[in-house]
DNA sequence: TTTT
DNA sequence: TTTT
């Protein structure tokens, strides 16, 4: 059992790329997920937690999702290592997706000033998406 | 092991109450949350799931959800039964909310039409709202 | 976003049944999951959840479980009503498997007694299956 | 919303120790946890996560759990740096416990060979113990 | 109607 | 650096 649900909010634009391989779609990510016990001593207040996207699920966060909207994210814990330029293995674990939830819309560029909309709710006839049509993929093919 | 995680909307307004005993706050809703896989055979295409929220977060419930507001719940399922007028017995199986999320905002009477606003996001100086803050209650004490 | 998962244990041992239209296999079964704060004062001490099985997991649930046993589960908490023999209308809340994990093993009739196994660890060769390869089907087609 | 789930075995015995401040309890250990869909081609079949149990816990977990043990956790994802010996910002992803279960039970040196116990099961007279009385301790103390 |  |  490997379960893990997020809600939190973009640190900078999705970054999309396709693996070489199958050319199938990956979305890359990191969601600053506020904490809920604020110690008035501790600095940090959010944890920032790397997010893999896959498939159809990829293209569609990146079209949508922009630096700082929310994001509901469920998935699994992966975990993985590769070789860094001095030579030492470094370990990353990171979030897989299952499933995406776009609780605020935006695309890049898009709500930046003016008055662009950002909202998600009955006046910008937003609604929750929520896909599910991820395609787990081979570790070795990872383009990153 | 008992943990549940929600994203969905008010079927209505939330319902505040008090504890005969010990007069603590306690809030009940229905939550519609959108299913995944809707094939087009399926006429119903959400669950709507009864939630109770205990302590200071049922009144912040009661006091920034309303119906079609959406928030994030995590808690656990509870099953409780009690005697019916008939005499029969009936069973009911909820969530007990541990951690609220509101990710819409908007008070019962807000957002109703003209220009109310509604929207959560950087414009509306919303944040979500994250609460742990209840105190779980002996469930003879429910009132309802 | 609609996520559920618990570890408890069987209350009686699974019903496996087959939709009368395409004759998928579907086990019904409730969990008795331990609370985690056990108040002197409350009578009751675990919740009774009642859990929906899907498919090849169905079988492999009738099979390998049985009334005491432990058990994992993941996924997601399904609402419907029914017509009660009296008129009314009941209104079910149950989850619907989307994940099993046998965490001790034994069908129906074994270890009652004298020396039957029971354990999940090393001596008993066993480990932790998971299986997810459940046939979401229509609600209609529920054969209860 | 931060919320995860894991059920999975310990890659060694765990290490409990104190906070150099407040002496409060805290045990590190890794879950490895099998992968549901194991591709042939996927040499690696299980995720390997680091896991931090503070408080009470964090003891009956060093006194009871084992490498090799079955365990059940739940808590969230937290995100920390630190500054390696070659000077480099090393970032660390890892599971904050909030409730652990022991699925099997057995300290270290038990359960080795001939016929030590390990079953976790009526004959054992064993049963999932599941505790939450972890005190959360400031990052600055974790004492590695 | 409930399990260890 | 990994468990069954």
């Amino acid at each position: 059992m490997n379960k893990v649900v997020l809600i939190g909010r973009l640190t900078k634009d999705p970054e999309l790329r396709y693996t070489p391989g199958s050319g199938t779609a990956v979305t890359t990510l990191t969601l600053a997920v506020d904490r809920r016990f604020t110690k008035d001593t501790q600095q940090k207040e959010a944890d920032f937690i790397p997010v893999v996207v896959w498939g159809k699920s990829a293209e569609s966060t990146a079209q949508y999702m922009s630096k700082g909207k929310l994001m509901g994210v469920s998935g699994r814990i992966q975990t993985r290592s590769y070789e860094a330029k001095d030579g030492g293995r470094r370990y990353v674990t990171e979030v897989v997706a299952e499933e995406v939830q776009f609780l605020e819309w935006g695309a890049k560029g898009q709500n930046s000033g003016e008055g662009g909309f950002g909202g998600y709710g009955k006046e910008d006839s937003g609604f929750g998406s929520s896909f599910d049509d991820m395609t787990p993929v081979d570790d070795g093919e990872i383009p990153f």
